[in-house]
DNA sequence: CTGAAAGCGCTAACAG
DNA sequence: CTGTTAGCGCTTTCAG
């Protein structure tokens, strides 16, 4: 607000144009406490005419409701996120909250002076969709009892609001899928071993194995990190053993992807040559070609029951922290053939 | 803020810590106006000691800057969007500030309202990344004098700052390069007709094909609407034509990967049967197979300078709008093949 | 049911 | 150079 820009219409001006105090304009516009149906309604008529917007600043820092909600993320690159902020943004576009966007670029030193700042700031509550979070954010979190929900990762401490989905139950179908089509001989490019979802779909692809007495090989294991430039590493590296994995599982659509870059970059084909399957359903997944064939997560599900426990939580306060754990399914395209 | 929350610590908190006043501790915050070095310190350790944060939203409320800008968007699902977010990103990270995003959903109804809302609200400038931005948006920001900049459009008045690209050259070298490989029976997915982008791009296309004297054959131009699935319908339709065009050039990436798909669903090969370019190059067009020729924006570019340009008017708030092309550049991948 | 009054945390003149 | 004093627009007791 530097220059000469018009007075904005305040509650004032709208008091004063219905004839009443600026305090009961106040709460007819919050819908609290009882207000005489005829005021309540010269009001809102009022406000209406006079275009009242409401400053959600003042509103904050009165001790009122932001009606923003922020979201944390690492970066702004992936499908992944991408669909989960669909969801997201679609829950509340429907409930009229806005958005404030916040990419942490893994500057992990500034983070806790962060989420401090968005804490204080004029959010109601704060999504988080950071991988690895420091214990010390929701330590910090939990302590100004601010309103917050982790998604697609735990906490180890089962005091969060948390929505994800079924890492082990998806890797486990993958896995049972190259199984029954007969490939035995199954690599595995590996997410971020820290993160319990990678661990969860190591667990579900071993348990598959085991169920169809292929033994476990941990030759057959190379670290994708969840990336795709690692994953094409990762398959190079996979693509050189001998005799060569009939199929790869890849933790993650983003790996799924570098694999099969790696596997064209080695002249080879899919899924004549070698079968791939991925995790996520990333919207990337079906236009590639082959499309590829993966575990999918309901991303964009994910996003929207993020902000429903979010919104619970801002709600009523003192509700215990629940977790919302959502069905993966396998989508079969044109990555994986059966073999002899 | 609704249970008891820890009480923040304020500016005035560290006035008290540092023995000055907490007019001076706004000073030297804000880093204006000269305060003795020693008291500078003074302050700054006090304030680093007590872990203090600014409160935006107050500092907003008094008529100072939230740091804050916003983003609106038309919604959250493609790459051409998510790119030119990432440069924004990058830009607003290095000059310290925070991201409100807006997505319109295209409800045009409440958009008059919408702008006004965010205006008045706690961001210093508005960044408009919407295609077909009513006059209505403009105008009023104009009134306010409200900082914006348009991000790949035009205004029809020549008031406003915005950032694009060579949309006409591009399309002209897009369609000479497919001309010099042989082409000549190249046929046009169109994007969205109101757009001067989509208009441009044509006209370089119209050019490009007068120069090498092949006349515009206007039953080859099939409506895309920069969209993929009815760039599927378009091209679906342009297949049939007999004869069938040699290469499509689709008005960008969007309708290039529905061109694709509808290609493969007619049981046609990219490139022998039928050459494709796009317009944007988006992250997709490398992953696809074959890889997209397309005619490159530099779209995280654009986002930076759409920064740059943001900053400029709120720093400045009396310079007069400018407006900054970028060069797009052709990249040459796998979808285009010679003819004889 | 509704007015009056006290801030929320901070910036911006205005005096020293 | 630095303290004092008004508000910014709104929510919230606290009295009527």
């Amino acid at each position: 607000m530097d220059t000469q820009r018009p007075k904005n219409i305040t509650i004032f001006d709208v008091a004063q144009a219905s004839g009443v105090s600026y305090s009961t304009v106040s709460r007819v516009l919050n819908g609290f406490t009882f207000v005489k149906e005829s005021t309540r309604l010269k009001v809102l008529e009022a406000a209406e005419e006079l275009g009242y917007v409401a400053n959600m600043q003042a509103r904050s820092l009165a001790g009122g409701k932001s009606k923003v909600i922020g979201l944390l993320v690492p970066q702004l690159d992936n499908g992944y996120i991408n669909e989960i902020c669909r969801g997201i943004d679609q829950a509340l576009v429907k409930v009229g909250y806005d958005l404030m966007l916040y990419t942490t670029h893994h500057e992990k030193d500034k983070e806790a002076k962060y989420v401090k700042a968005i804490t204080n700031g004029l959010t109601d509550g704060l999504l988080l969709l950071v991988p690895l979070v420091p214990a010390a954010y929701i330590a910090m979190l939990r302590e100004q009892n601010y309103p917050y929900v982790l998604i697609d990762q735990g906490d180890n401490a089962g005091e969060s609001y948390i929505v994800d989905s079924t890492n082990w139950q998806g890797a486990y179908d993958a896995t049972k899928h190259l199984l029954e089509l007969g490939h035995s001989r199954i690599a595995f490019v590996s997410g971020i071993p820290e993160l319990s979802s990678s661990r969860d779909r190591l667990e579900g692809f071993k348990a598959a194995l085991q169920e169809y007495d292929v033994p476990f090989d941990s030759s057959l294991i190379a670290e994708g990190f969840f990336e795709a430039e690692l994953a094409i590493e990762a398959t190079t590296y996979l693509l050189s053993l001998n005799p060569r994995p009939s199929a790869i599982f890849a933790s993650n659509d983003l790996s799924a992807l570098g694999a099969m870059e790696a596997v064209r970059q080695a002249k080879l084909r899919i899924p004549e040559d070698i079968s791939i399957i991925g995790f996520d359903d990333i919207p990337q997944a079906s236009i590639t070609y082959p499309k590829l064939t993966t575990i999918r997560q309901p991303l964009e599900q994910m996003g929207r029951v993020a902000v429903k426990l979010l919104l619970e939580q801002i709600e009523k306060p003192d509700l215990k922290p629940r977790r919302v754990t959502l069905a993966t399914q396998l989508v079969v395209r044109d990555s994986v053939k059966q073999i002899a």
